[in-house]
DNA sequence: CCGCGCAATGTAAGCCTTTACATTGCTAAA
DNA sequence: TTTAGCAATGTAAAGGCTTACATTGCGCGG
């Protein structure tokens, strides 16, 4: 009787178990519409043949993959991956797949990516930060994709965003910074250009110094891109610079520990010498020597929230909100009071 | 004349263009079929009517998705996360997206995701370790879908893989250690029951004791999970029971800087009182004060052997081969050879 | 000037689910 | 006993793309 070659479809289910195929349909996706006989039945079917549910056909039939995309700078950095792993694990409770892509912080390839994930059938996006051309969210838009956006969160934006105010996270560390006597400062920063979350960092020292009557050229400011050996470099040359500053603020943790290691091959006492400061408060600055005074990003915490306003928004059609998330200033090591 | 509501068709662009389906679709998917006029006018219509392929379309009458699925421990873990960013470029390359799950390390998560992803028509998986239940190869089998594993290679495994031999480079390592003078030694173990490329770590080293007369009793051995915390924990016991270990291996850089952590804790001079060793070569290791003597794993070049094998399979149909890649011995300053 | 062959294009079947609507056969109220 | 109403099930259309096969029209050799 088993003479049907290839994998077996929901007909071949329903021959099996002497019923229609919307009865099989309704068995896998409302089994409380059918009676427990007939429900019986058909898992026997079901798993006789082995049988699994056509992929695209079900798309098509549905609209909806039950995918979720999110685009992020990279992987590599352990901002991203910590929030990426808890968003992946939240969708999964909620019965939705994680389609991932990069941009290494290139926004031409991050309206790339946008298409590409739109185009593979994405219910819905996550994205980092505000800044993009207009038009790709009109493209959104036009698809009927929902976008919500992390790492970010400032008040005046239109767009719904899970994620801290960063200009304020590192208002409130700068004029920690400032109370110890630090007037002279200095800033590596990522690139600016393309990355509203660094901008926000720069402006937030920025609000500290004006708030101290510290005059904004006490601030010397480098861009550089992301790395250890980027925030080494970096390091170096603000040294070089001969500002005087006392006190290094990085955009992220990753090149404060290249600072830190430069400061060590220049022979400088940190914090006693110089103060160095990072952001994010990943692993990487626990273990680092000595342990880096940075500002904790409950990274966790906002893929988690993410993922539950995306599948509140596709399963119960809850629109999404803005979410506020709390960073906190983490004092170890690396910050010390001037010396007097 | 445009009257259409929702989102345009394959047959709104071919009306516009004035041309037949099939052109449409020609040009979309194979442009030197069809004449560069028709081209021309088939572009402008698409552009005017913003027209994107349904994908659940497309996936129904391909019966291909374009996507491949990777499923790894977690993307938290630095190895992973820089091998995965290093597939997905890699697979971005040759027009493939790339779907996302975790295990957090648990065998029955693996078997549940390895069935999401092929239910969410993944084309094709990539999984890390060999070790798994013969009834998930069959079903991969029956579905269809090709499986690589990467992270691990050995030679005797049926099928194949991207990745190095974890028993061989830890042996390596050990003998090198040994050659130092240590004769007591101790491993900090992931969890090897779940673990293929724990037990071959910790099979390296057995090795390297057995061809050097060392007593196997003289390794004490302890398993841990992952992460710094469990790594400082561990090295406190490893100490306390006091086995006269003067080298002490650790199945990763992670746990290897948790317990780099504990010796300070501990006032243990690193390396003159105790050597410590990691594995992987993962950013954490340079950062880590002392500097971290290792295993550097070439995650990159796996991310990207495994994306060129699993495009060539699905687009070229060359079958998988196994790909093993070569570790390399990293000395940095966390070893030293025990004092006389 | 005919007709063959090929490049370009068109026609329409097929891919497999879901779901609106139709049908059946009970139960329970009148 | 009759029938309204409901739960369970069946019928069949719709969804948008690819592609085998059919058709058209042109250039060129004979």
């Amino acid at each position: 009787m088993r003479v049907k070659n290839g994998t077996p479809t929901l007909h071949d289910v329903a021959f099996a178990a002497n019923v229609s195929t919307a009865t099989v349909s309704r068995c896998l996706n409302f089994p409380d519409k059918v009676s427990a006989a007939t429900r019986q039945k058909v898992s026997a079917a079901i798993n006789e043949l082995g049988y699994l549910p056509n992929f695209g056909a079900k798309v098509m039939a549905t609209n909806r993959t039950n995918t979720i995309g999110a685009i992020i700078p990279t992987m590599e950095n352990a901002i991203f991956a910590r929030g990426l792993q808890a968003f992946q694990e939240e969708l999964l409770l909620h019965g939705f797949t994680l389609l991932v892509a990069s941009t290494s912080y290139r926004p031409e390839i991050e309206q790339e990516q946008i298409r590409a994930l739109v185009a593979r059938g994405a219910d819905a996006l996550l994205l980092i930060g505000h800044e993009r051309d207009p038009e790709i969210y009109r493209f959104l838009e036009n698809q009927g994709v929902a976008a919500l956006t992390a790492w970010a969160y400032n008040s005046q934006a239109e767009r719904p965003s899970v994620g801290f105010d960063n200009r304020a996270a590192m208002r409130e560390m700068a004029i920690k910074v400032i109370e110890m006597g630090h007037r002279k400062l200095a800033l590596i920063s990522a690139q600016r250009s393309t990355n509203d979350r660094a901008q926000a960092r720069h402006f937030g020292i920025l609000d500290a110094m004006a708030e101290n009557g510290l005059d904004p050229n006490d601030l010397y400011m480098l861009e550089t891109t992301y790395g250890i050996e980027e925030g080494a470099q970096a390091f170096k040359q603000v040294m070089a610079a001969n500002t005087g500053a006392t006190a290094v603020f990085c955009g992220n943790d990753v090149l404060a520990v290249g600072a830190l290691r430069s400061a060590r091959e220049l022979n400088l006492n940190v914090p006693n010498d110089v103060s160095i400061i990072g952001f994010d408060d990943i692993e990487l600055a626990q273990v680092a020597y000595p342990a880096l005074t940075t500002v904790h990003v409950p990274h966790r915490e906002m893929g988690v929230f993410a993922a539950q306003a995306l599948a509140n928004l596709i399963k119960e059609g809850i629109a999404l909100k803005s979410i506020p998330l709390k960073t906190k200033l983490v004092f170890r090591d690396t910050l010390a009071a001037v010396a007097p």
